[in-house]
DNA sequence: TTCACCGCATAACCTGTGGTTATACTACCG
DNA sequence: CGGTAGTATAACCACAGGTTATGCGGTGAA
């Protein structure tokens, strides 16, 4: 028996004529009647016998429906499984992502996400940049949101948006007016070093090269959160990634361009092995435009 | 969904190539390639990835499987099921017959179809013509096995066989030599009459006419099967129809046909409104041989 | 590197299911 | 007796799904 004729078969048992089983799977009359004869011939028996251009259930009709009916509602519910996983709007989506974007940019995007598709749940890590390759390879999180990944076996990427690191500094420090900095030109300054763990802070090591030996190094922090709390207590200024300072109160921040520009990828991981189910391929889309619309903001 | 695409994602997912699903489903690779692409562009969303030329579920796939699982599982057992009843190796057939089927032809019959369709379960019942007939319309049983039953509205019936009324005399009873006799013949021998009930019961009396006046009738009995035992005590001699004559034990019986001959029909009957189940149906063509060869022997 | 092999995709073609409209047939009803 | 309701049939069309032949990337052995 194909479907459709399970499908036909269902609809004039239940409505007890051709007519009327028409009218309910909306097509014509002769359609029905020719997809039921052809599953009577086909089974070698009849399932309704024609009595004065009436219908009359067949004792097998009667046996056949009891199965019939739990095969249809099985097709009912897989499609119905099939048409939410194709809008995405159901399922699971585990992300990590650095501390950078944990304040701020991922849980609004989850927010505003979440406000569209709202049967899709979130469990939300965040993570430093090893644990976040480790987290991927070991399937506990879907997605991993980082900064310029170095490419990992196994591990495949995809670039959402370009950043690049600023001078965060307390407001009413005095840089003679300029409206871009170098490094050179935060010498004098008490400033707040990043240790360089990820690929992120070996990226700034190397940028500030020589010229970190003349600066005035006055703490070493592990996170450009943490560095970012230290200036806004005032205790001196520091470089970081574009996402941390725009992240949070900034309201006695000063936010300045680098010069030469440093800039960086934000980039979606994931494992290559298994591809993203539809509903974090979505989420990637949206993030994508969270990101970018925060950074133009 | 198309069943058959639920059919060819189930193998694919399940073997975990679409040339082992090919073979599994005894189609050519390409029609597997081309079922699940055109499922997957009906979907909107990839059931696998391609990667490196093998197959890899998405977690739509993944999810979706589970309930196509159960789906391909009941329509297994909606073809298994369909397919016994095409056969009519199952089911359940209600007879009812008159007690002189009773006796033998009707369980010779249905032991000899039980052991080509053993999964078929019966009900047997006897019941005189009138009961037959509510027991019928009130869905009681299936089938009747009677004589002659006057047509009655809401009962089809279908002709069996045909037999006639015999005279059933103990072994010795001199009757001149002949091999044939007319109801006159039976002047001076004790007779056991029938009450009149039921059709046949009112042919025969209609036979025997004003002819009855001239017979010593010395018992009246109700049944056919007590007539005949009293014969075999040789209580007496009776008419009698074919088929409890050559019941159950003859050893001391002479049975002689009757001239002219008083013919009736053996018929089936069951309820208009209900069509016969295969298994039914079955029965009653082997019910007819049986009959057949009941009274050729 | 090269070559054979494996697995999937594509092309060109054929069949049969399932859809359509138009129309005929039969039972029932006022 | 004609109108109505329900099913069957005819003639036609679209397309899913089957075939064989072939191309093409990846992988493993020579």
């Amino acid at each position: 028996m194909r479907l459709r004729q399970i499908e036909v078969f269902h609809a004039v048992y239940s409505t007890g004529s051709m007519t009327a089983a028409a009218a309910m799977l909306n097509v014509s009359q002769p359609s029905i009647s020719k997809v039921l004869a052809h599953a009577e011939q086909q089974l070698g028996y009849l399932l309704f016998d024609r009595v004065k251009g009436k219908l009359v259930p067949t004792p097998e009709a009667h046996r056949l429906f009891s199965h019939v009916a739990t095969v249809y509602s099985d097709v009912d519910r897989l499609r119905h499984v099939a048409e939410n996983l194709r809008s995405g709007n159901t399922g699971h989506v585990r992300v990590a992502s650095t501390p950078a974007f944990g304040v701020e940019l991922l849980p609004r995007a989850v927010a505003s996400y979440r406000s569209k598709h709202p049967d899709v749940v979130f469990e939300i890590e965040t993570l430093h940049h090893d644990e976040m390759t480790d987290a991927l390879l070991e399937s506990r999180v879907d997605i991993g949101l980082a900064f310029e990944p170095g490419a990992t076996p196994g591990i495949a990427e995809q670039a959402l948006a370009r950043s690049r690191f600023v001078v965060l500094a307390p407001c009413g420090t005095d840089f003679g007016g300029k409206t871009e900095l170098s490094a050179s030109d935060l010498r004098g300054h008490p400033f707040i070093g990043m240790n360089s763990r990820g690929p992120l802070g070996r990226q700034l090591a190397t940028y500030l090269g020589s010229a970190e030996a003349e600066l005035d190094i006055v703490t070493w922090s592990e996170t450009y959160q943490v560095a970012k709390a230290l200036v806004e207590c005032g205790a001196g200024v520091t470089i970081t990634d574009d996402i941390t300072a725009r992240s949070g109160d900034r309201s006695n921040l000063m936010v300045l361009p680098l010069t030469p520009a440093l800039r960086f990828e934000i980039k979606a991981l994931h494992l290559a092995s298994v591809p993203l189910s539809i509903g974090s391929q979505n989420f990637v889309k949206h993030l994508s435009k969270s990101l970018r619309n925060f950074l133009a903001r």
